[in-house]
RNA sequence: GCCCACGUAGCUCAGUCGGUAGAGCACUUGCAUGGUAAGCAAGCGGUCAGCAGUUCAAAUCUGCUCGUGGGCUCCA
């Protein structure tokens, strides 16, 4: 017997018997690790412990607490799925089934559509195959073999073509028996705490060209614990709904009369909105920003040049006057470039930024809409720096250190950064040149990294006129939001002639710079509603407090109150109608108003108010001098 | 745009087998002036999203349109 050794990530070797299984080298490292392992990688292919070693090389065992071990529980429950779907409706034909960031989904051909009942016969289903605790076993077939293998599966034979001439793996649980690289978990009965959550159609292969398939799409976890929290996660996400909140709390809505995607902001949500936007141009003008107002329509020659008529018409409104073509704008861009390019510019005088809270409207495909979420009218927070290749470092560093200043300000410090560049293989299609990219690009990641911001470089995924960077956050519970982008931009200098004049007397072009911190206002001001579950901190709430008097004779009592914290520039209401107090003070936890002032005999005696805190409850008398003095306080410190 | 589901009063929802609609809250009015999350009573309010069809009869069945939701796709 021949053996063969493995290479451990600390670079260790370990020997095995050839033909013994790869479980038998983990449990040579610690019977511990075996206990969690999963699946094993042997130079990034994938074997189950159970097969039979029969080369070395370097290997990584996938544990259960990682990560990756958390992604093939799912996979291996996306197979259990097609399992029960395959035992249920043999006529289904599978596509593909992988997992994704907090479950899995797996893609059927069926003429019937799955209902909602049909789910949960399928999970159903799945908990008696997971009971049978069969392995998964894995089987190395050549093209030919495949295809005798999946002679009936229209979609696993274009993939097997697709693949070309290489070796192929083939996942067998049970019956169902799949094309795919794995890895999985050893058997079934791993798979123990799973949700089937939800059907939607998905075109094969993400081409709207192609069949229109049925997405299940769930989730699934190692402990049931994991999984119920998980569940109650969602059902929290549930209550925060913004669409919900918007219109329980009187915030904003779409009118059905006046369109889709077309938000109107009641007079409290219009409140909210204020707050931001004033924060918001202090800010800029406080870091060298100019704000400017652009028009909301402008003639389509403006878009013939830069492109946007050629490339983007499907998404503009595009209407007729004085028998030309206008275009209501669906970007700032070409509304700044004018501005700079209203007088001759040197490098002295860069860098220029102008800010702008620009309404654009974008003719979004109808089914994409979403609440305030992806609307067809929105407010971007947007602005352009036009600058020298030498400014470039300063500019994207100051367009970073603002995102974290304004996120900051809204309680938000959990960032998640992707640089995005150009595909290395097709550089063709790309604007600017191979040097303008470099610099660029250089001038992210330094900033990037004087920041001390963890982030991927994505491949490809930059657009075509320039690399950038994207921002998410993290809510309160835990969701991530793509909110701040900053990207190059080598096309609209060069489409409009932007230039400046350098030290040498030549005629260069800018650098531009598009940047977005909160990107849509509207979207954003979604966000805030449900990260912060309709509670605004007291800077942002709508109305700060809120004065009930207890009988008749205080009414006027309260409406001084009111009137006096009204005039210190804080936003209270007072309720002086004919009602009793639980009543009051409940319509004012309904609508979370975060401090309520409530006035009595005693009160309007002594000249106080009975301070009662949201989520707090009753704390007893103060003077309006200390309420005040503790409201303008937190607005102050944006508590 | 595509697939699926849904659309009943301002809001949340009930409505059986097809027999031209109900509740709670909200609103209006009256009584009650009550101390920390809903006082009592009466009243008003709906072309059952819209249009067409089947039927003696449609909220209910069918088709189309509009809107909303879950996704796909798009985000030059």
């Amino acid at each position: 017997m021949s053996r063969i050794t493995f290479t451990l990530p600390d670079g260790k070797d370990l020997e095995l018997e050839a033909g013994w299984p790869y479980g038998e080298a983990v449990r040579t490292i610690g019977e511990g690790l075996l206990r969690n392992a999963v699946a094993v990688t042997v130079d990034g292919v994938h074997h189950p412990l159970d097969e039979a070693a029969e080369m070395g090389g370097e290997m990584l065992v996938i544990t259960k607490a990682s990560e990756e071990g958390l992604d093939t529980l799912r996979h291996s429950t996306a197979h259990l799925l097609a399992w029960a779907v395959q035992e249920l409706f043999p006529d289904v034909k599978f596509a593909f089934g992988p997992n994704i960031e907090n479950g899995f989904y797996y893609d059927f051909d069926r003429e019937e559509p799955f209902s909602e009942s049909d789910l949960e016969r399928i999970e159903a289903k799945m908990t008696e195959l997971a009971r049978t605790k069969v392995g998964l076993t894995r089987e190395i077939a050549t093209p030919e073999r495949a295809k005798e293998i999946f002679a009936d599966q229209p979609y696993k034979l274009e993939e097997i073509e697709a693949l070309g001439d290489v070796e192929l793996s083939v996942y067998r649980m049970g019956s169902f028996t799949d094309l795919c690289r794995g890895p999985h978990v050893p058997g079934s009965g791993e798979i123990k705490a799973f949700k089937l959550l939800s059907v939607a159609g998905a075109y094969w292969k993400g081409d709207s060209d192609r069949p229109m398939l049925q997405r299940i799409y769930g989730t699934s976890f190692w402990k049931k614990k994991d999984l119920t929290a998980h569940l109650e996660m969602l059902e929290e996400a549930k209550k925060r709904d913004h669409r919900k909140l918007g219109r329980e709390l009187d915030l904003f809505g779409i009118m059905e009369e006046a369109g889709p995607g077309l938000s109107y902001w009641f007079p409290r949500g219009d409140m909210v909105r204020e707050q931001i936007i004033e924060y918001w141009k202090r800010v800029h003008r406080a870091n060298g920003y100019r704000t400017v107002t652009t028009p909301h329509i402008s003639q389509a020659a403006l878009w013939e040049t830069s492109g946007h008529m050629e490339f983007y018409k499907e998404n503009m409104y595009v209407f007729e006057q004085d028998d030309r073509p206008y275009v209501v704008k669906p970007m700032n861009c070409p509304g700044h470039i004018l501005m700079y390019k209203r007088k001759t510019r040197g490098y002295r005088s860069l860098p220029v930024r102008y800010a702008e809270l620009g309404t654009v409207y974008r003719a979004e495909l109808k089914g994409t809409l979403h609440g305030l979420m992806r609307v067809r009218g929105f407010t971007q927070d947007d602005a352009h720096h036009f600058c020298t290749p030498e400014q470039l470092g300063d500019e994207v560093d100051l367009c970073i250190e603002l995102v974290k200043e304004i996120m900051g300000a809204f309680g938000f410090d959990d960032f998640k950064v992707e640089l995005s560049v150009r595909d290395p293989e097709n550089k063709g299609k790309y604007a600017g040149t191979d040097e303008e990219w470099a610099m660029a690009e250089a001038s992210l990641v330094a900033a990037i990294e004087k920041h001390s911001l963890p982030y991927t470089r994505e491949e490809g995924e930059a657009v075509f006129y320039g690399p950038k960077i994207d921002v998410k956050l993290v809510d309160a519970i835990g969701r991530t939001w793509q909110t701040s982008t900053i990207q190059f931009d080598f096309n609209l200098p060069r489409r409009f002639g932007v230039t400046y004049t350098d030290a040498d007397g030549q005629e260069k072009y800018v650098y531009m710079v598009h940047r977005a911190i909160m990107g849509s206002l509207e979207r954003f001001i979604g966000i805030l509603t449900e990260h912060f579950a309709g509670d605004f901190p007291l800077w942002l709430a709508p109305e700060q407090a809120r004065v009930l008097s207890v009988s008749r004779d205080q009414h006027e009592y309260a409406e001084k109150v009111a009137a006096d914290l009204r005039a210190m520039g804080l936003r209270v209401e007072a309720d002086t109608r004919d009602e009793k107090i639980g009543f009051k003070i409940r319509e004012a936890e309904v609508m979370h108003v975060p401090r309520m002032l409530v006035v009595g005999g005693r009160e309007a005696e002594s000249g106080e108010v009975a301070l009662r805190v949201r989520h707090e409850g009753d704390q007893g008398a103060r003077t309006v001098e200390a309420v005040a003095e503790d409201l303008l306080d937190a607005v102050r410190n944006r508590a």
